[in-house]
DNA sequence: CATCCGGAAATCCGATCGGATTCGCTAGGC
DNA sequence: GCCTAGCGAATCCGATCGGATTTCCGGATG
């Protein structure tokens, strides 16, 4: 097989190729690229990417295990539709409460290496954000180390797969990120650094409630 | 392992393939028939199921999107050991809080005719079991019916996974179905019935908690 | 003019093939 | 006796093939 020699730069042996193409898929996914509703034909992907259509079919599978996708038996897959307003408010729902359970729990689990990941990520969310989209990666990757910190593998499990759909939620509302926002987040970490599980959990809450309030309108 | 060879009677070109080869393979996970830890190699499932290796790799791929079987590239599949102390607490916190959500969430939201499925399965539960493994069948059942009611469908999904890992951990532990349980069953659904989030969403939490405290000391 | 029908193209789906990698076992050396 | 090298079998992985189904489009008919 001659394929994913020339093209893909990170279609090195020791990444299976799934992998690179689920990745890949996925990418166009949450920036659009594939719009919501458009039709993932197998074998035109197939031909895109330059592989044979069985990685593409492992990929899709995986992608319609967490929802990004939908088949329909012998007529193909289709990128889901974007949430609807009520599904958009339940997801935001689960997530506050999730949220703040990863809140509590990072504050009671959290050692020092992760609050020196959540002060860096603190830093770099203040300074100038060199590209549009930075400051939605960066806040992402704020939350993703927190319920990291909390030390409750599931409970990262469980955000991990919400904030992929977060994320296509609100891909091109890019909320300016204000001073409120800022000293939000450095509540949370302080009361995590605090080892306090009550403020944790309250600032997390005030934070997505905020967040929510912010967004609401625009949905 | 020794999968069970007489299942093409049901391969009607209606299910799709891999649907049923991943129904069977997750019911030799929660049976145990598969045990954990034990390899899963694609081709020996391919001529247990009579089927070619496509819809066996589909389905390992669902699972493992599930955490039920993990993939180390050019390895293989093994089914996932059985969760640990820490993790089996991880577990259930979760679980804990998301139940409390659906119970409040399906005390505001559910209609008569998730009433009278919870009630439908009361009696049920009451009723002597014909089967060993009824009790636990019937429990995942109400507590499903209970998030189906909450109406909230990210809730729903992400219970519903949870519920899988739960059975998986309990299989064989075969809680006897005591008076206490009914009474605190019947609580849940009394508030839901009269449309009490707080109480729901307390009586929810008892009655976790409590079931915690039957199961400690097993795991 | 709308509806129904039929055939061709596209697509999915399951099966199978060949190369590449890993694992298990045996034989040989220290 | 123990460790190591090497060979063979088993397995995974990606590619490709052929059948079955759906979809699309044009034309015929009431």
């Amino acid at each position: 097989m001659t394929a994913s020699l020339t093209q893909l730069a990170f279609a090195d042996s020791t990444s299976p190729l799934p992998e690179t193409i689920y990745q890949r898929i996925l990418d166009d996914l949450v920036t659009q690229a594939i719009a919501p509703g458009d039709r993932l034909t197998v074998d035109s992907l197939a031909r895109d990417y330059q592989v044979s259509q069985t990685p593409i079919r492992q990929a899709l599978t995986r992608l319609e295990g967490e929802g990004l996708v939908e088949k329909h038996h012998l007529r193909g897959y289709r990128a889901c539709e974007r949430l609807s307003r009520p599904q958009f408010e339940q997801l935001f729902a689960v997530r506050a409460i999730l949220e703040r359970a990863a809140a509590q729990w990072a504050a009671l689990h959290a050692g020092t290496d992760d609050v020196d990941r959540l002060q860096e990520l603190l830093e770099q969310l203040r300074s100038p954000s060199s590209r549009p989209g930075d400051a939605v990666r960066l806040d992402a990757q704020f939350h993703d180390a927190i319920a990291r910190a909390s030390g409750n593998e599931i409970l990262y499990a469980n955000l991990s797969r919400l904030h992929v759909h977060l994320h296509l939620a609100r891909v091109q509302r890019e909320s300016p990120a204000t001073e409120e926002v800022h000293q939000e987040h450095e509540l949370i970490v302080q009361a995590i650094s605090w080892k306090d599980p009550i403020l944790a959990e309250a600032a997390m809450f005030s934070h997505i409630e905020r967040s929510w309030a912010r967004l609401d309108g625009d949905i």
